[in-house]
DNA sequence: GACTGTTATTTAACATGTTAACTTAAATTT
DNA sequence: AAATTTAAGTTAACATGTTAAATAACAGTC
């Protein structure tokens, strides 16, 4: 069964093409009733909608206390990493945050100027850029790092540890799938 | 178990703090190694960037076909929307599309400009903006929808129906839980 | 060692995300 | 009905996403 993509389904469930099937003032057709072979996926059951809306969700309980430190969802991430991994170049930057590197540039460059990490020089390599965090991006991490801690912690034990798991690999799985072909 | 905020696990298993401990070449301490209380969770295990990587994942499997038709995946979700729903203002839009008010505004301005929708007056409501697709707008839908239900359905054997609907299931009740408190 | 190709990073240009402030129209209050 | 409050959109300002092109350094070939 594939509802999303049966016209008849969307239209008794949404209600909207019950009346008189969407005609504009001049009686042009305005939607695509009738049309079943093209009509698209239901925006309800579809994938990228509901990771966008599931990520936004979990994002809202983090983004405050990272406003009030003054750093935005990607910035943590970067100074994150690098208070777990210590120096690496900024392409292993890239990849672990996923941060595209246009963006990633940018992201280096405001850090930099608020001192929370500093550049360095591959010796062996004279087009890597080597990231480093500074002590005062040590000293953010330890204030937000237990902040971020329990907000992650009352995140779980409100939907359920088991449940993160389960979704975590299914999560995996998908991204792991679309990587490879 | 919680391996994610687990200092001495992901040492173990990043393999990173192993050797003599991250410290630069003044040898001063660049790295949380011995500080369990403030390390952050384990990047490997987030929710977030769990979301964000298979939300990529999936994009990638449609961005090339929507690039061909010169649309962004929000322009996409605008049109696509209008086709099912028909006639609705622009706050309706941004709930279903979800998309936040101000990119809305850009995204009818260039939908508009391109003639793939058009605004209406609210004659009950001067404020809002009823928005209606074009016969232009329904000609590419009539273009795109089958790539994007070809592309859909490849993604759905390929990972499995059963699988997707659990998490469909997950995802919109994570969802759902942040959405109240 | 000059040529060619590849890789890491940056820049450019445009689109969207995000928050706050602003504008206008409706709805409420008094 | 005037004043206040609320709601819908827009604008502004900055950050990031996205693709393509440019730059610079490395790697291999001849």
């Amino acid at each position: 069964m594939t509802p999303e993509f049966n016209c008849a389904v969307i239209a008794k469930t949404s209600g909207v093409f019950n009346r008189q099937g969407m005609t504009d003032a001049a009686g042009k057709q305005t939607s695509l009733e009738g049309q079943d072979a093209f009509l698209p996926p239901n925006t309800r059951r579809s994938l990228p909608i509901a990771l966008l809306r599931a990520r936004e969700a979990v994002m809202e309980n983090f983004r405050p206390m990272l406003a009030a430190h003054d750093l935005t969802e990607q910035q943590w991430r970067v100074i994150r990493i690098l208070a777990e991994q210590g120096v690496i170049d900024a392409s292993e930057m890239a990849d672990k945050a996923f941060i595209l590197p246009p963006s990633l540039t940018r992201i280096i460059r405001t850090l930099e100027e608020r001192g929370l990490i500093s550049k360095l020089r591959d010796e062996n390599d004279g087009r890597r850029v080597l990231l480093e965090i500074t002590s005062s991006g040590l000293s953010i991490i330890e204030q937000v790092a237990p902040e971020s801690k329990a907000i992650y912690e009352r995140l779980q034990s409100r939907f359920g540890r088991e449940k993160i798991d389960v979704l975590l690999d299914l999560l995996d799985e998908l991204a792991d799938l679309s990587q490879q072909s």
